[in-house]
DNA sequence: GATGAATGAGCTTTCATTCAT
DNA sequence: AATGAATGAAAGCTCATTCAT
């Protein structure tokens, strides 16, 4: 039972300001969420103890009881807050005035910076994916929910930029999350920033390629066959027109 | 000590009866090693115990420490072998006959394959990855090896495919790994079939406008200053001349 | 400190507020209790937790102590409170008017229904026995005057039946509530109503003898010898006389 | 997984001869079970910790899990053994030779015995009977199967001794078993050997009243009605004929 | 080479109790 | 009187590893 399911046994006069004790747990209740954040994403979920995060944040072990209700109440915890986090660095990146594509440039420069400055986000959300799929139905469904809002977020971001949502754009987006995973994953391996900026330049490039082409066929009329008939890309060797 | 560190010490009674022990060890070991494979790649490595891996297979967990010394050693063995399959199927993959552009179709479909049918091999780098990097230095270097031969295996076949090895192409290689790996982690969550189509779709797309304008640089000679220089992607909205 | 031993000291603010307060304390204190009597029965004390017994009755933990100062308190409250009950059942059966003969089937109906009706009454009585005898000398004390009770109270009854009061007459009323103590004891087991039916038809066939017996010695005088001199059981197959 | 359990998963020699570890571990698993029994008997399951049995035991704790797989299954091995000695004590009261009368004195002799000599047994099969009736199936199993076993000896005993079977014969039985029970209750409370002897004179009295009926009934043939249907107890006061 | 047993550290969780508000 | 939070000991259990046979 964690507070937020204690129900009110009794009817109470709701005074609006917190006690001294309240407020000191919601400060033990907060340490603990990022002392568990920073390990899972360091070690992963199952390599971490409790009392690993306890003593990082300075709480003891019953503490975890009586906050989270168990490690797995805990984990669920991490990730709708850490979910809260990411989305907003995506949406931070892409919703920003400028001409079209100077936004976008500004918004791979932005994720890029989510790899390098905020790792355990995405340590966290990926090991998550891999480590606790099918197992558990509520991580997967916070999961679910975390991707799915990132894509629609990234998805709005572009189609503001470009004035269009041409329909495949959407799947754009997924990709383009999927290579930031897939580039972030292999630079946890060799952490070479040179490396990350020669991906990120080719990815930029791909990025601009796939949303000019929808655009372009937006702009054409969405009325000449199903959506991406015309899209075969090109024998290799021929310049594109 | 394991099997391959231990010297031939053993007094042979009769070759009979020793290969036929020897025979019984080498299955053993295999059962060991496919059991292990498979539930690293499930649960990850510190939430699967040696008694899950040693029911599974039917052997006493007192056989992991003779054939591999301790559980670290299970897993690096494991890695080893699955670091062939993998990249055997990455190169499969590639190297076919045919004309340049469908030989790339191929390959690509080659890699959703791999994503379909052989998840455990790609799970299981993955969360090696993100669950013991910096930890376990052999771990790390088992990983580099095998992602580095894959880059390779992956960079050799466009260039041959293509006839030209441009210098950027090594990039452009990564950048696909990292997407495969990216769509592959999404699938997880989703598996959504569909969803894969689209996605692999959008990326030969991707991929196929990055090979093509390297080449064409490479035709036009790359005599001209940095490489990438003169590929600032143009404006969004302005068709690609 | 429970409310108990507290003095007086409350300051009195308006005697309406102070009894609706008073009033929601024993509403509080009451649930417990009841709480506690059926879980201790059902499960025993050590394995009831008095978070089960809070969840239960809808209070929260501290309560507990500001009542009773502690779970043991809470137990010794549940056995007194408890005691009375058992006792005024027994009482209940043998009190009433009638003939001799069908005042003793009334009670042995109405000790047939405390069997079944008030389960947990003999239960926790029970279980207390068993679990924590030779621990704790407080709960042994408790226990010891509610079996005392029970049996003076029998054998008063049965004095009274049958005009007498001979010697055995407490031995005899001590072995019926042996009986029916594990006669319950069976019966939790075995949850089987027309056992039951036979057990206590065989009960009341040995109790009218038993006490018939005695009141044969009695109308004979008390006189020849100690008790039970001359009340050797006869020879199996011997009709008795 | 617990010994019994583990399948060979090997083809052995299946030497008869058990090795000297095998050895020691049978010794081990004795040790906790005469511990656990102890225990458990004179604190109750849930009072008794892992820890105080394997402390009493001299062996580690997680040589429970070894043996028995967990808190549970050293329960259920403990009443099993203690079932066998239980009914091994009523079987030696009852059958040994002598003329009936004499056997019946003995046999209740033995039984009182039981109750001063191996407490254990009888605290351990009651506080089971009250602690755990209705949560573990298998504890419910293995009880019912104790007290059906020793029912059975009973009631064989007796017909032995008497030379017919009636059909009260088994709820004759079971009071007695019951009455046991519940003396042996009232024992822990107040350990007053004088009150046990008085209190085994009115029960051997009370069987012997009841038996003795039964073989009447018996021999004046059973055809009369149902059975019982003429053994309403007299009137207290007339004297039985 | 395989097996059954042992080992002890460490895991997640529960619990009775305390305390400031 | 009641509440929410804290506390620390101890519980049951798991685990990687070792070892004699």
């Amino acid at each position: 039972m964690c507070p937020s399911d204690r129900g009110k046994s009794t009817v109470r006069g709701g005074s609006g300001r917190i006690s001294k004790r309240v407020a000191q747990g919601l400060r033990s209740r907060d340490r603990l969420l990022r002392s568990a954040t920073r390990q899972f994403a360091e070690r992963g979920f199952s390599a971490t103890s409790i009392e690993d995060v306890c003593r990082d944040a300075g709480v003891v072990k019953s503490a975890v009881y009586w906050h989270f209700d168990s490690k797995e109440g805990l984990l669920t915890a991490v990730l709708e807050e850490t979910a809260t986090a990411w989305i907003d660095g995506i949406l931070a990146s892409v919703q920003q005035t400028g001409d079209p594509r100077e936004r976008l440039t500004r918004a791979i420069a932005g994720m890029r910076e989510l790899v390098e400055t905020r790792p355990a986000l995405l340590r966290l959300l990926q090991s998550m994916l891999l480590e606790r799929t099918g197992e558990n139905a509520e991580t997967r469904a916070v999961l679910l929910r975390v991707f799915d809002r990132a894509r629609a977020a990234l998805t709005d971001g572009i189609a503001e930029v470009i004035g269009v949502r041409p329909p495949g754009l959407e799947t754009v987006a997924a990709l383009v999350l999927a290579s930031l995973d897939g580039i972030f994953l292999q630079h946890q391996l060799r952490r070479d920033r040179a490396e990350l900026d020669r991906l990120f330049g080719e990815l930029e490039r791909a990025i601009v390629h796939l949303v000019s082409s929808l655009f372009d066929e937006a702009q054409r009329g969405p009325a000449d066959g199903a959506p991406g008939a015309d899209r075969t890309p090109p024998e290799i060797g021929e310049t594109e027109k």
